[in-house]
DNA sequence: GAGTGGTCTAGACCACTGT
DNA sequence: CAGTGGTCTAGACCACTCC
């Protein structure tokens, strides 16, 4: 009655998530080890390993050593958000790209900032405002500011002809940072130019990202009306 | 000269992000084979395989059987977001969290549902309209479609005493779905429900969850004004 | 066809942590 | 202290895909 022997990790997960689903494991349950699920699948320890690894990574199962693994008590959702270039997440949708820089200058870090950069007191940024556009109607609004010390380089750089985002991501790419995704309403000069009403709801993206512990660049993008950023909730089976 | 021996996957993992951040090897070039690298760092090549495919998942390097692995061009930032039950996250902040259900009936699917979900027509699905408060003010509007076809055990449960949100995820727990985020501006009988102004820009998460092919639920969480989803955009040094 | 990444195995040692 | 997951190794075979 031995099933046909798992020799894949892929069947291993598959199994395990079969027996979650059908109630012979249920949420907070104590699963077998590694050792005693490899020799029952007919598979190496290590395969059974990756299997289990994945489910975790996914949420659905809690791992500790000493402890053994669990079926999660709450499976935490987790949805993998990609975040693209700007121009190509236009473009990908078939429209015609367009970009222009509204104002750059160079400012005393604000202290909203200068506290989420982690800025020592005094830090002069620099501050551009720009505007992404699809099929010529305004798309997003790109407001950003970068730290000099962190990209000497940027000084030298002419934003009118290609935008911070692309810029920043061909020059100083692989960053740590955090996001955070809200609502805000428009206010004036926003629903300038994003060619909406006043008051409209706006779907905004906050991110900073630095290396190390050196705050590089903090952007605020504010989208235009009827903006939705989608992804796929992927659990196995 | 050599390195000291790189034996463990994080440490190659490291090393290949230092001569990426270095500029040894650039965007869009190729890099040596997984044996190579591995005579190269002094361990074995499963180590270096282990390494390099967790900075494919974060984007950083493109892998193809025969075409060998590079350095992504476009080097897309992935976000992984937690999405916790809404008592839990509540609780989590520190407040005291509270649940009223506010409307129930049974309703023919709307058309805008029926394709997202993918339903016969004429099915008919239970619809409910919820708020969840922390200390005692409006955090979130759920508004919830369910298909009893897929969970006839829902007719007989009381989603005054526990939410949609919170009994869907015990019950019918590790679906697949998508999910989408944008924002709306508050109508009249939502800011009633969350206490706001009309026309307020207010976050919002649409959510479709399946078991196979089949729908299970979908639902709109309307938060109130200030909601920030946050996270963290973890890439390798 | 040949070269690359993807995976499996059997065995080993280590790191963490509950008891 | 002892049991568990985390990882490494050396070797092997397979699957994919570019040429």
């Amino acid at each position: 009655m031995t099933v046909p022997a798992l020799n894949n990790w892929q069947s291993v997960q598959d199994e395990v998530v079969r027996r979650i689903h059908g109630g012979v494991w249920n949420q907070g349950d104590l699963i077998p080890n590694e050792a005693d699920l490899a020799r029952e699948f007919g598979c190496a320890r290590a395969t059974v390993n990756r299997a289990l690894q994945s489910l975790a990574d996914s949420g659905l199962l809690d791992r500790r050593r000493k402890a053994g693994t669990r079926v999660a008590m709450l499976p935490v959702r987790k949805a993998t958000l990609e975040i693209p270039l700007i121009r190509k997440e236009i473009c990908d949708k078939g429209h015609t790209y367009g970009y222009a820089q509204v104002t750059r200058r160079r400012v005393p870090s604000p202290a909203r900032l200068a506290s989420k950069m982690n800025l020592p007191r005094g830090t002069k940024l620099l501050h551009l405002l720009c505007v992404h556009s699809a099929d010529a109607k305004p798309y997003v609004i790109e407001e950003r500011w970068i730290n000099p010390d962190a990209v000497p380089a940027v000084e030298g750089v002419d934003f009118s002809q290609i935008s911070p985002n692309e810029w920043l991501l061909k020059h100083v790419p692989f960053s740590a940072g955090d996001i955070a995704f809200f609502a805000m309403s428009a206010d004036q000069p926003v629903a300038d130019l994003l060619e909406c009403e006043v008051g409209e709801g706006l779907f905004v993206i906050d991110r900073s990202t630095r290396r190390d512990t050196q705050a590089i660049t903090s952007v605020r993008l504010i989208f235009a009306p009827g903006y939705r950023m989608h992804t796929v909730l992927s659990l196995p089976t």
